[in-house]
DNA sequence: TGTACATCAGTGAACGCGCGTTCACTGATGTAC
DNA sequence: TGTACATCAGTGAACGCGCGTTCACTGATGTAC
């Protein structure tokens, strides 16, 4: 298989998963992770080099299956208003699928290791999505992108608190970006 | 005077106010504080039932300052758009004049004392500004109101972490409200 | 004015605790011959 | 097929460290007489 090797690291972001659904992310210590896990405290130094390598891959694994299903649901489409719903909505569905949204989205900012690769995914979401604006010819793309995702990152939280999608709250974005001036 | 014996509460709310802007909330260690403030650490407990308290108290400070400015710059408008455009302006500056904006509005809600305290804030922030949106003739009043304070969180970030009101993002978000279906 | 006492913010050494990390060791599996 | 050896994921006791919190004490200030 070649994935056999990979179980038991598998097994350790999976606890990280599981336990970040019940606490926040900085409450997240060696010692869960490893009796979450069933492992011995020593195996988490076999797949992890410390701690900030085990939040960042634990991290990285979120936003790359986040990713894949933003990329499966637009691959085909165009830049514009099309494929700007279908992103959001892509993204939303997939974070609400996600146990360790709200640990992933709240507090991986104000974890110093992840500061940085936050910042990053969020740069890279605000380019993509300022490219859908511009070609709906929507005033300010760049701006409006940079405030478009954090409402979607608010809608993500709240439909995560509610275990359901909120019609609602996705119905109110949708708007305001459609009625935006162009 | 009456306050003089809140001095050193307050040299410790400043010295917390202080570090905040440097790292994250989570940690400010006790050890930190007293050092900052010139206090022995035993006085930290004369003024503070234990460290959550302390946060607490920090939290409130700061929003209370906040609605402060708010208040005052919005007492005499009956409820509507100019109200809702003043709000927001002056909660922007408001946030932009305290150094630990970043670590209040990032931070505070993934630290378990103040998950509630932060949740309360933005519960009636929503519910202040819905009233606006609903007089303003908005459609999805309540929905609106919810995205439009993430929008407003996201902004007070930004410029907090850029040092200066970010005009464009302003605009994006007056140009959002204001052309949203009635 | 001088003395005795009460109050209480402030002190800092000491505490137990849980944390992240280390490391000498185990034992199952694969390879060599 | 059987034996000797190498590999390496997994183990768990032990480590030092910094944390939040405690508490017996200090010493300046206010009050009583």
């Amino acid at each position: 298989m070649g994935t056999a090797e990979h179980v038991t690291r598998t097994a350790l972001l999976d606890a990280g998963v599981a336990l970040a659904s019940l606490r926040s992310l900085h409450q997240l210590s060696v010692n869960d992770l490893v009796k979450q896990a069933g492992v011995a405290k020593g195996t988490f130094y076999v797949h992890f080099a410390d701690r900030t390598s085990y939040l960042v891959a634990l991290h990285r694994r979120f936003h790359d299956e986040l990713w894949t299903r933003i990329s499966t649901a637009t691959s085909t489409l165009p830049p514009g208003p099309e494929r700007l719903h279908r992103s959001i909505t892509a993204y939303l569905d997939g974070c609400l699928d996600q146990p360790a949204t709200r640990a992933i989205l709240f507090d991986a900012h104000s974890e110093p290791a992840l500061r940085d690769h936050v910042n990053g995914r969020n740069t890279q979401s605000i380019k993509v999505l300022s490219i859908d604006l511009r070609a709906s010819g929507i005033a300010r793309p760049s701006e409006k992108a940079h405030l478009v995702v954090a409402m979607t990152v608010e809608i993500a939280l709240s439909e995560s608190r509610a275990g359901r999608r909120l019609g609602a709250l996705r119905s109110a974005l949708f708007e305001f970006v459609a009625a935006s001036p162009t």
